[in-house]
RNA sequence: CGGGCUGUAGCGCAGAUGGUAGCGCGCAUCGUUCGGGACGAUGAGGUCGCGGGUUCAAAUCCCGCCAGCCCGACCA
């Protein structure tokens, strides 16, 4: 390719503040272009570094026995009224009408329509187990995209789905994606922990991600310095100290409380650490329901626990007028007195003699002890894992920042089982499939390698998905004879890798500066950049330069060949 | 959905107290340069986000809307 036809320019001032660094680099560079918030066109240049994500991810899925086909992008929505998705995963899924007004979703995901296909097959356990995938654009209604590549509305994923006759079987796949996506990542030059983590909406009982670490995350996840336990913050469990164990029971008291709202004011007042409080919160579920979440008052709240154990979707905090007309007060809620359902987290166990509002403005309760002073409905471990905290086995917890490029999930039969989806099992009874799905962002892996691999210049690829090899760049001459002489010696270089199938780009413009074409190229990243010169030309050589090492020097034309391909072998 | 900020040439920006729009980059043409984003000259390019209002006059003041960016959407 001749960079004086590539479509895509180079800029030279970095967009308006981007957020991060490979937004900014792969819109400077040429590689994609905002349409708007959350939607990018992948230039010429870009798409072939998503193309050879996509190689790659497709090799291994193929040798890890997936096979490869492709779904509608526009989905019936009966089929998600099925699974009662509509209203679970609503709220990030597009629909569109045609002019019939039949309805369909926009693919955000492809449980439905893959069962949809596998139930009208009529299968029986002979033709088990399988994995098909597929590469498609999928969209999400993102309240809030975020600047780049790492959250957008639109994006190619490759999504796999696999189905068994049971749980055993499974698990052999499942543990055969985990191998095929460590696998990807590594070629991919991305080093992924795998976390433990929650399934969200899309149903199932457990699922991990594959996260990169890096500070421009969105996922935050809490492993041992071991790694022998690695989980994102939604479902990290930690093991609470028991507080003060020697301390004798107190008798309950209510008290004046001449203090703020906030579990500071009630450390501040009694100067007492916050573990000694009850913190008291009340939500709403979705379905209107109030409930009393209690913990020890240094510990946070984990919504994502919290909801798996109401059994609810989404929660609201309870408004203050809510609040008071439930008997309590904010700032001084407990949960003393108020006959609603209560869920206690199993940190209440490790604190005797709590201190705590009364329900009352400006009134407390000290010396509060559960069991004693209160119950609760549920206990369950609702509390966000805190820093400094120990696993069960007694580890200390570091926390990562990173962002998460693909995930796999057990579904179990929660999709074959709304949908009715089965197969003959031997002996002719009609059983449930159990299923599994994976999925890779493919645009998201791209925008990681690219926070991974650059410098202050610009991008440094990796070999294996780099754009092109080789960067060559022809300087101008001094005389019209050199000029040519340059040309010439290019032209055999440019002709000979490409009957080579060595990917090259020629920087061939003759208007431009040096400077301006060794910026542009250190910019662009190829992994090997190649100068043809008056200077080089004196020597018989061609100056050579890796995009990765600060050095350049000059080999023997005759040499580049086997240079070349020594440089190549080594991907 | 809440808060803050922004919207002027392809991009980055400047346009005070209202008077009819400018700079840099980029683009085009010519010349000089030619190993780290060269220089000179000339030129093209704008319903100042959209709609309404105030005014003799609005990019500028007022109202509404739209779009974008950042933060938050969580504890009482």
């Amino acid at each position: 390719m001749k960079y004086s036809r590539l479509f895509g320019k180079t800029i030279k001032e970095s967009p308006r503040e981007a957020g991060n660094i490979s937004t900014k680099l792969l819109i400077q560079g040429g590689f994609i272009r905002e349409s708007v918030a959350g939607r990018y066109y992948f230039l010429p240049l870009g798409m072939r570094v998503h193309d050879k994500i996509m190689q790659i991810i497709e090799k291994e899925m193929d040798a890890a026995g997936a096979q490869k086909m492709i779904t509608p992008t526009l989905h019936p929505l009966e089929l998600w009224q099925e699974t009662n998705r509509t209203s679970s995963a609503g709220f990030e899924l597009m629909k569109v009408k045609d002019r019939r007004g039949a309805e369909f979703a926009l693919g955000g995901t492809a449980e439905e329509m893959i069962v949809d296909l596998v139930r009208k097959f009529n299968l029986s356990y002979r033709d088990l187990p399988f994995t098909i995938y597929q590469f498609s654009q999928k969209f999400r209604d993102e309240l809030r995209a975020r600047g780049g590549l790492l959250r957008v509305r639109e994006f190619m994923m490759k999504d796999a789905y696999s189905f068994h006759r049971d749980e055993v079987d499974f698990k052999k796949e499942y543990e055969n994606m985990w191998q095929t996506y460590l696998r990807i990542f590594k070629q991919l030059g991305l080093n992924a922990l795998v976390a433990e983590s929650d399934n969200g909406y899309i149903g199932g009982e457990y699922c991990h991600e594959f996260i990169v670490e890096s500070e421009v995350g969105e996922s935050r996840v809490f492993a041992t310095e071991d790694g022998s336990y690695v989980a994102h913050e939604d479902v990290a469990v930690s093991c609470h100290d028991i507080m003060n164990p020697d301390e004798s029971i107190k008798e309950m008291e209510i008290k004046e409380a001449p203090r703020g709202p906030t579990i500071q004011d009630g450390v501040d007042l009694y100067k007492q650490p916050a573990w000694r409080q009850i913190k008291s919160v009340l939500y709403k579920t979705d379905q209107g329901k109030f409930v009393l979440v209690a913990l020890r008052g240094d510990l946070e709240i984990n919504e994502v626990k919290l909801c798996h154990v109401l059994g609810c979707l989404s929660l609201e905090g309870a408004t203050e007028d809510e609040i008071r007309s439930l008997g309590s007060e904010p700032g001084f809620i407990s949960p003393l007195k108020l006959k609603i359902k209560k869920v206690g987290d199993f940190s209440l166990k490790t604190v005797r003699n709590f201190y705590t509002g009364a329900d009352i403005f400006q009134k407390d309760a000290l010396n509060v002890n559960y069991g004693r002073d209160f119950t609760v409905d549920k206990e369950a471990d609702i509390a966000l894992v805190k820093l400094g905290q120990k696993t069960k086995d007694g580890k200390i917890f570091v926390e990562k920042l990173g962002i998460e490029v693909g995930n796999i999930f057990q579904l179990g039969k929660h999709y074959s089982s709304r949908m009715h989806a089965t197969f003959t099992q031997e002996g002719g009874k009609e059983t449930f499939y159990y299923m599994g799905c994976y999925g890779i962002g493919v645009g998201r892996t791209l925008a990681t390698i690219v926070e991974k691999y650059h410098d202050e210049r610009g991008i440094i690829w990796p070999k294996v998905i780099a754009p092109f090899m080789v960067h060559l760049i022809t300087l101008s001459g001094k005389t019209s004879e050199i000029q040519a002489n340059i040309q010439a010696n290019a032209q055999v270089v440019y002709e000979q890798m490409q009957a080579e199938q060595i990917d090259i780009l020629w920087d061939d413009r003759h208007e431009v500066s040096a400077g301006e074409k060794f910026a542009d190229a250190d910019l662009i990243g190829i992994p090997l950049r190649l100068v043809i010169s008056e200077r080089t030309l004196q020597d018989h050589a061609i100056e050579w330069k890796e995009r990765s090492q600060k050095e350049t020097h000059m080999i023997p034309v005759a040499d580049l060949k086997e240079s070349l391909h020594l440089f190549i072998s080594h991907l």
